[in-house]
DNA sequence: AAAGTGAACTTGTATAGATAAGTACCGTCT
DNA sequence: AGACGGTACTTATCTATACAAGTTCACTTT
């Protein structure tokens, strides 16, 4: 008696009713999460996919505590910070800048081996790749190449890409973007960064890697920004205790 | 018959072992790892650990694919948590590496202005400077320039800065670090980061800067992290529910 | 040779049951 | 009242088994 003729598997389909338990305040902040046995009860099912559901939550920090006390709901209020890390238009704006774009390239084109990879599709499936230059008061600061999966990507070749932000007009449409894996490092401009960004080839750049999904955790963009170091870096703040809340996805064998 | 006196959960030392064998190249990178029944059969256990332990290092994007096809080892280069930030040691540890260090300068004397400023102290106070050269399994990976406040830093006198975590050391000693604020962006090698990694001048680097602090908020450390972006990078993940600690800011008009 | 079939692998999902370990709480004893 | 101890409940971990679903590859058929 299993998964007769439903499409996601059980523990999708768990963590899903029960993220939409908190969002929707049935378990309200700060309350304690019904315990396992009592949701294997409810949906009639074993501790597996219970127990994976809510991993998943944890991992998110949407869940915290366990081991003999029942978990409590987490809900941190403020959703600001993502957004201003995934929209540079949205960064500009709060830091008082006026945010420019130039788009020097849309296509709809086969996936390059390493970033099908990095999407999990095919070589040959077609992605959206954009190449941008992106100003701050009229001021060359990042190049952004980025690639959306043909789902994800589409909409966009219905929006001006030069005319504000691409995350918000996604978000709008229904694209589910909902997490990010950012990867930071350095590299040399390339002959493409140095021409838009105005600057001698092979200048140190700041660049960031980033794989956004959706809340089922598929992949739906793989972007590469660069940035002039000298305009834009990142900050972190962390202490003893609050040992960084979300820096690993998985802390000791929490997720399934 | 399970777990008798041995102390970390068999999934967690399954997780250690792969990644070490993982950063050590017994899988090499590209490779596929081998079949959870193999593994099974090389550890005499069950499925489960060796599932939730591949699942973790999934989550950290160590291994990809699935599903019919065995998973593949993926790494394009360590990744470094920011929660692991404060110590070298214990992040390198963590990898299955094996830390190493080379002192090339330990010094007192007064604060150049620019760090005066950052630890908030006068330019003619003295500080315990030290230079030192950061190795991963010998391989020169990082330079580190650090700045301590005279009543942080003199213990390091009697410390042998080659042997270990000069963190771990201070922290011993009744040090009072509980905190920092991290900034990051990219740099171009010194001649001195060229001699010391056997790098090209010019060549770009991660830089981290950090100021560490006391509970009570007074800068005890400043440092400047400098790493060959091939071997070392830092990663982040957010949610849009999550709050994130990680931010991107402007560069403020003291650097060019 | 090219196409199709199917067996033998792989991982994904789910169930059921057992032990270990942490927590909460209640009653008893001092 | 406060300390102690035991019990019941909770989550964490592990085992064993079963079936579903994707991949690979050799073999057969065309």
């Amino acid at each position: 008696m299993y998964n007769q003729a439903m499409n996601p598997p059980l523990h999708e389909q768990l963590r899903e009713e029960f993220r939409h338990r908190i969002s929707t305040g049935v378990w309200p902040d700060g309350s304690q999460v019904p315990s396992e046995a009592a949701l294997c009860e409810e949906f009639k099912t074993s501790r597996g996919p219970v127990r994976q559901a809510l991993a998943a939550l944890r991992a998110e920090q949407l869940i915290v505590g366990g081991r003999g006390r029942a978990p409590v709901v987490h809900r941190d209020a403020l959703s600001q910070p993502v957004e201003t890390f995934l929209s540079f238009t949205e960064w500009a704006v709060g830091l008082g800048k006026e945010p420019g774009q130039r788009t020097i390239e849309i296509a709809k084109r086969a996936a390059a081996p390493f970033v099908a990879d990095q999407l999990g599709r095919a070589p040959e499936e077609p992605v959206v790749s954009l190449l941008r230059l992106r100003l701050l008061d009229g001021e060359p600061t990042m190049v952004e190449r980025s690639h959306f999966v043909l789902e994800a990507g589409q909409p966009l070749f219905g929006f001006d890409t030069d005319s504000g932000s691409t995350f918000r007009f996604l978000m709008e449409h229904g694209i589910d973007l909902y997490s990010a894996r950012h990867t930071i490092d350095a590299v040399a401009a390339d002959a493409t960064d140095a021409e838009l960004l105005g600057i001698p080839e092979g200048s140190p750049l700041l660049r960031e890697r980033r794989v956004t999904s959706s809340s089922k955790g598929e992949p739906l963009e793989y972007a590469e920004d660069r940035y002039r170091p000298e305009l834009a870096n990142f900050v972190i703040h962390n202490t003893l205790k609050q040992r960084a809340s979300l820096a690993r996805v998985l802390t000791p064998g929490e997720t399934a």
